[in-house]
DNA sequence: GCCGCTATTGTACGGTCGTTCAACAACGGC
DNA sequence: GCCGTTGTTGAACGACCGTACAATAGCGGC
């Protein structure tokens, strides 16, 4: 169980380095003071570092803090306890994966079928597809059951993603107007969108635990030929 | 971070009744002897037994040994540390999984079709479908990228898994077999195999994250519906 | 240049962790 | 009934855990 201490951090902050543009040697400064915003910032990106390098061993307040470049106690200055720091990291990592796709969507041209291509594309590409970021969900799932901060987030973020999927699938389906029509549609939509985001997650799930057995590239022809099969 | 103490094993093993027939007061027998293949059984459903309650927080020898009704020492004894322990039971775990999904694909008819919707009822019910469940898989695949027992046990069992689908696949959609026809037919096979696993394993984790989202008949349908979609 | 605010430090505390090991006791063989 | 084998116990060890808190020091306002 022993962990190689985290140098500090490498890229995420401005760690331990005693800065200052002055190479003064006896009295340089011994940290800086940083805003709440910056700080807080920070310490979600260590979190999601250490998580990454060393999944749930990596989890514990002197790993992070020593990636953070940070003393143990300064943690607990800016979250009332561990839990809402690892809440406030997954709040961050949610949201981060849903505006990268969403992006990828925005910046595709603007018929339906290129922007679910952009879609899939971007699903599993870096920085997405990457076995690191598995480890990373695989500890924020395994605390869903036991901490309501995690579901909370789970619930808040989920529901985006799902709804980005949904509208992707509406507008490739296009809209049936007539009442009875659109409620099968409707029906027929949200298993859909059930459907594809299942795929997707499994596909994924399948890349991340044995990347030799599938490209990437089939993986999103198999996600467009489920998409086909459904007209 | 407190865990209520494993109060003796509910329904695993012997636990800490002082056993025999008698009742004799003074003098009972303060432990049972067993054989190292029984012990050794015991500690490998009490491991899984905590990580289906605590989540990952329960794979502690303190808890696990508690759930056994058995003293600390006594694990150490039986395999040489932890991670042995849990490898041999997710060893135990994926056997039973893919010896559960055959057995019920056994019972089935012999159409295809039929062993199919076996398969695929048996993946979407209990003991499979279940939230407890998910929690366990989500420790392992947590330990997976840096625990070498826990990825040979990966390999060994996953490939099985993959076997049966590929099988089942195969009887379904036919054997052609003139040999060019053959050679697509079996790449197609190959990303058949994966997409229906990928998508299997997407549904079931979705309804164990957000069970009033899905059905599990639904779930099936959309696998059937996808396999439809091949041929 | 000094002051006040507060971000930051680092030690301390009580607790749990995995593993070790000497002592103990169940039970089959005689 | 005693003995030897060995499955089993439970205390002990050192390491790490999350949190609390008094002391320190960066830095903007004056």
């Amino acid at each position: 169980m022993k962990l190689p201490r985290a140098r500090g951090a490498a890229s995420s902050g401005p760690a331990r380095t005693p800065p200052g543009p002055q190479g003064g040697e006896g009295a340089r400064r011994r940290f800086e003071r940083q805003l709440p915003a910056q700080r807080r910032a920070a310490l979600i990106a260590a979190t999601i570092e250490c998580l990454k390098r060393y999944g749930h061993d990596g989890l514990s307040i002197r790993t992070i803090s020593a990636q953070a470049g940070v003393s143990v106690g300064l943690i607990n200055h800016h979250f009332p306890n561990k839990d809402e720091l690892v809440a406030a990291a997954y709040r961050h990592f949610n949201r981060e994966l849903v505006e990268g796709l969403k992006e990828a969507v925005a910046r595709a041209e603007k018929t339906p079928a290129a922007r679910l291509r952009a879609f899939l594309a971007a699903s599993f590409s870096p920085p997405n597809l990457d076995a690191d970021v598995l480890a990373v969900w695989v500890v924020f799932w395994g605390m869903y059951r036991h901490s309501r901060p995690i579901q909370r987030v789970q619930r808040d973020t989920y529901a985006d993603y799902v709804r980005l999927v949904h509208e992707m699938l509406a507008d490739l389906l296009g809209g049936a107007v007539g009442t009875r029509a659109r409620r099968t549609r409707r029906v027929d939509l949200r298993l859909a969108a059930i459907g594809l985001t299942a795929l997707i997650d499994g596909l994924w799930l399948e890349w991340c635990l044995e990347p030799g057995r599938l490209r990437p590239r089939e993986a999103v022809a198999l996600c467009e030929g489920w998409v086909e099969g459904l007209r």
